[in-house]
DNA sequence: AACTACATCAACCGCCCCCGC
DNA sequence: GGCGGGGGCGGTTGATGTAGT
């Protein structure tokens, strides 16, 4: 790499910042008619004041059709956690295990939500708390290990199913047994002040948020499989009502016309009609196109 | 009601990788 | 093999919304 390299748009010529309905109607209505065989082109072809990039990553972070919009599931939020645990911050490769949700979406939940829920876990950790799970809860060994590589504590499992745990640093003065349920301990400087048991029922019914990030990968193991629907149609629903208030009517391409193109493959390899039919209305008039 | 602090997330920036010439 | 263009990616920013005082 090196200088001399042009930059991908005069930036004192397109348009920035929030994009307005009527660009985003172009941009679909574009893409739907053309596919995105070159983005450098596509602003100038479709009649955006707007860099390439930028129109890529409109159409990728928010207008393609499988986009899945709302707020993340519990099971979303823990298959993040694991596979952030397994490839760091690689965004795009934690997105492409996740159907529907864009890189930028995870990293911004990352960013917000699971990233300080981690980071006061850590905190918790280093200064004064103990902590177990009973192996009749369902919680491996490995997962013990695991904490006493982290939180450099010494744990010793019992013959009575008891385990043992002791802060290497402080092991006088915070140590324990813990034989049943998830024992959350913790003192003023920590934030947690109580000592509170989780019944396995309460953590179900009320308090999946609660459960602390570090019990989190080996803890939703116990949970049963939950049937989460692959997309919230209420969501796909609502996103089209709000099109169809706030787009007028445009001449361009409508998705009807879309479905009865054969399975037309664009440059990227992706078949058009495969992208749009699921998601989108059947009926141009459904959008008021 | 007004102000401030904090949270959220869409969008931008710049670097890197891949591929065609 | 070197070069340049295009796309993809991750980090960061800033506008907007919301909660707290």
């Amino acid at each position: 790499m090196g200088g001399g390299r042009s930059p991908c748009c005069d930036k004192s010529k397109v348009k920035r910042g929030p994009w307005s309905p009527a660009e985003d109607v172009r941009l679909v209505s574009f893409i739907q008619k053309h596919g995105h065989p070159n983005w450098r082109s596509l602003p100038k072809q479709a009649g955006l004041l707007r860099c390439g990039k930028s129109c890529r990553l409109r159409w990728i972070n928010y207008l393609r059709p499988d986009v899945k919009r709302g707020n993340f599931t519990l099971e979303e939020e823990h298959s993040i956690i694991r596979l952030h645990a397994t490839f760091g911050n690689k965004w795009a490769k934690i997105a492409s295990h996740l159907p529907g949700r864009t890189d930028n979406e995870i990293k911004n939940i990352w960013n917000t939500h699971l990233k300080k829920r981690s980071l006061q876990l850590s905190i918790n950790a280093n200064e004064n708390r103990t902590h177990s799970l009973s192996s009749a809860s369902g919680v491996s060994n490995e997962f013990t290990n695991i904490q006493e590589n982290t939180l450099n504590q010494k744990v010793t499992e019992k013959a009575t199913g008891e385990v043992l745990v002791e802060d290497v640093d402080q092991p006088s003065t915070s140590s324990s047994t813990i034989s049943c349920n998830t024992v959350i301990q913790g003192n003023a400087s920590s934030g947690l002040n109580d000592t509170h048991l989780y019944s396995e029922e309460e953590i179900f019914k009320n308090n999946l948020d609660q459960v602390p990030l570090e019990y989190e990968v080996e803890f939703w193991d116990m949970l049963e499989p939950q049937v989460i629907s692959d997309y919230d149609m209420l969501e796909v629903e609502n996103w089209v009502r709000l099109l169809e208030k706030e787009l007028g009517p445009t001449t361009t391409a409508t998705a009807s016309q879309q479905n009865d193109q054969d399975d037309q493959t664009n440059t990227m390899g992706q078949t058009i009609s495969h992208q749009i039919s699921p998601f989108w209305p059947t009926s141009p008039n459904n959008l008021g196109w």
